[in-house]
DNA sequence: TTTAGGG
DNA sequence: CCCTAAA
């Protein structure tokens, strides 16, 4: 059973020199939700009203370059994930000592992370669209003296997958490593890094990172080259490509556990060796029960696009990424397995089976993915705190969230649990009720239905008659002006789906029975509007009634 | 913002 | 009803 999850970082960072680290500290099933070094908690209102979703603006396509201009900003989180074994009893706790906003242009991040178990791992996006839930909160706009741009922050699509993960903030490292159940016998617990980027320059212009137990300064970011990074044709994708969708960072990963296998500490090989008890009976028996605890160390949260006005607060700045990170969150998470590279998706194999317990060796290609939840089956990770907490706060999230994942593979939907036998995972109670909430968020979000009534029909199709089914803003304002429910888009459809109704037999069609003499009316005024677009288009559109008697 | 269509 | 590309 997860017990605790904590984002323990985010950092963030500006193209235009300027770093702003921030600091999250998610917990998870828990209540406690900080948010950088204000203490922040979850916003009461992570979702923008419908009101305020109503007016948002719509932009204009970035282009690629405005984008790459924009702020580049490097939405980190690289965060723990702390497993709390309830059977074990042991309890992890992280600290993230909050970063240092600096003033030169540059920011130090020092923190002090001790995770002793968790798995690293990242969140393959699923939002799409954090800007409308961070539009809603552009009212803070005071001052801010570091961010002299536009602050643009996107989520990826779902597939996202970045050729490179830049991250400056904490455990960029990620760590997977695996040790025995905690029996206290293994007073030394090293963390097994695998991922040491000291010598990892590369190819990937990594530009700086920061590691944990480490104080550094994030250099200075006026290189282009980052936009490859953070524009990289790979973080876009439809949803639609979800459904081979593998968190990017997958052969990533595998890359660099290899490459930096050497520094996989020997030692560490015999650490499940030390495990056998000492009465030893039968070793092999003893092998069975091994048990074998993963850690994930941390988890980034792929891409944040925010927009944010030059003259926000850092503190805006730093809710806006709260609730970009809680949009991500908002819909849960489900956790996949991978081994050697292979995702593994039998959940009733035993971890004998995919070869995790048994030596230690295949733990260099293990790796877990957080990954949108999808269909029934998911298993929603970090969303039972959200559900019981911010439900109501999360809808448009989670509304964002949906479209981008509803499209996704069911078929990926169950492997979450391969490996979380280990009762790290105690998804039942809190996934149904989550379910249960999701559900009602997506009908919260939803506009309540609204079936025509005859007479508003009859309305529609009068206005239409006079109109012509081009001008929707003017059936509106004509017909539907006092209705405020009614939108012109909402007529539009409501005559889409008369003309529809008129043209199929009497007997499939459903809801209150439409007069036929309205149908009929109907037909006729879209076969007139038809053959007569041409004349909305030009000046003198003649009147329906009129026309048609010459029809 | 509206229009026009697909979902 | 929703979501959006286009206009």
């Amino acid at each position: 059973m997860i017990h605790i999850v904590k984002f323990s970082s985010i950092a963030s960072r500006a193209l235009d020199n300027h770093t702003v680290v921030l600091c999250i500290q998610v917990m998870a099933s828990h209540k406690v939700l900080e948010f950088g070094d204000d203490g922040y908690h979850l916003p009461a209102k992570a979702r923008a009203s419908r009101s305020v979703r109503k007016r948002r603006i719509y932009e204009k396509k970035v282009s690629g370059d405005e984008k790459m201009c924009a702020i580049e900003l490097l939405a980190t989180v690289a965060g723990s994930l702390l497993l709390e074994g309830e059977s074990s009893g042991v309890s992890v706790q992280n600290t993230v000592k909050k970063e240092t906003p600096a003033e030169e242009n540059t920011v130090k991040l020092s923190e002090d992370v001790d995770v002793r178990c968790g798995f690293s791992s990242v969140i393959t996006d699923p939002c799409k669209k954090v800007e409308n839930v961070v539009k809603g909160d552009d009212s803070d706009s005071c001052e801010v003296e570091n961010l002299s741009q536009e602050l643009k922050l996107g989520v990826n699509g779902g597939d996202a997958r970045p050729d490179v993960v830049v991250s400056i903030g904490s455990n960029i490292s990620t760590e997977v490593g695996a040790c025995g159940i905690d029996d206290g016998l293994h007073g030394s617990r090293d963390d097994v890094n695998l991922f040491s980027r000291d010598n990892d320059d590369d190819d990937e212009n990594f530009t700086g990172y920061i590691r944990p137990r480490v104080t550094r300064t994030v250099p200075r970011i006026g290189d282009r080259r980052i936009r490859k990074i953070l524009a990289s044709k790979h973080w876009k994708g439809g949803s639609k490509n979800n459904a081979d969708a593998k968190p990017w960072y997958c052969s990533k990963r595998s890359y660099y556990l290899h490459q930096h296998q050497r520094n996989y500490p020997i030692k560490k090989r015999r650490y499940f060796d030390s495990i056998s008890d000492s009465n030893s009976d039968d070793y092999r028996l003893k092998a069975k029960t091994y048990k074998v605890r993963l850690r994930i160390k941390s988890f980034r949260v792929p891409e944040l696009f925010v927009e944010i006005p030059e003259t926000a607060t850092v503190g805006s700045l730093k809710r806006m990424v709260m609730e970009a990170v809680t949009t991500i969150l908002g819909d849960g998470l489900r956790v996949g397995l991978m081994v050697q590279g292979k995702k593994v998706r039998d959940d009733s194999k035993t971890l004998l089976q995919t070869g995790i317990s048994e030596e230690n060796t295949h733990l260099d290609s293990l790796g877990f993915s957080l990954e949108p939840c999808l269909e029934t089956t998911s298993q929603p990770l970090l969303s039972s705190y959200l559900s019981e907490h911010a439900c109501d706060d999360l809808t448009l999230c989670q509304d964002s969230m949906l479209n981008s994942n509803h499209d996704t593979a069911p078929s990926q939907a169950d492997d979450s649990r391969a490996l979380v036998p280990i009762g790290l995972l105690e998804p039942q109670s809190p996934n149904r009720k989550f379910k249960r909430t999701e559900q009602q968020q997506h009908a919260a979000h939803r506009r309540i239905r609204r079936p025509f009534s005859v007479t508003e029909v009859e309305a529609l199709v009068q206005a239409v008659e006079n109109l012509g089914t081009g001008r929707w803003r003017d059936v509106k304002v004509r017909a539907f002006e006092d209705a405020e429910h009614r939108t012109y888009v909402d007529l539009k459809d409501k005559w889409k789906t008369l003309v529809h109704t008129a043209r199929i037999s009497p007997q499939q069609r459903r809801g209150e029975p439409v007069p036929q003499v309205l149908l009929d009316r109907v037909l006729k005024a879209h076969a007139y509007w038809s053959q007569h677009q041409m004349y909305q288009l030009q000046s003198e559109p003649p009147r329906f009634q009129q026309a048609e008697a010459l029809i």
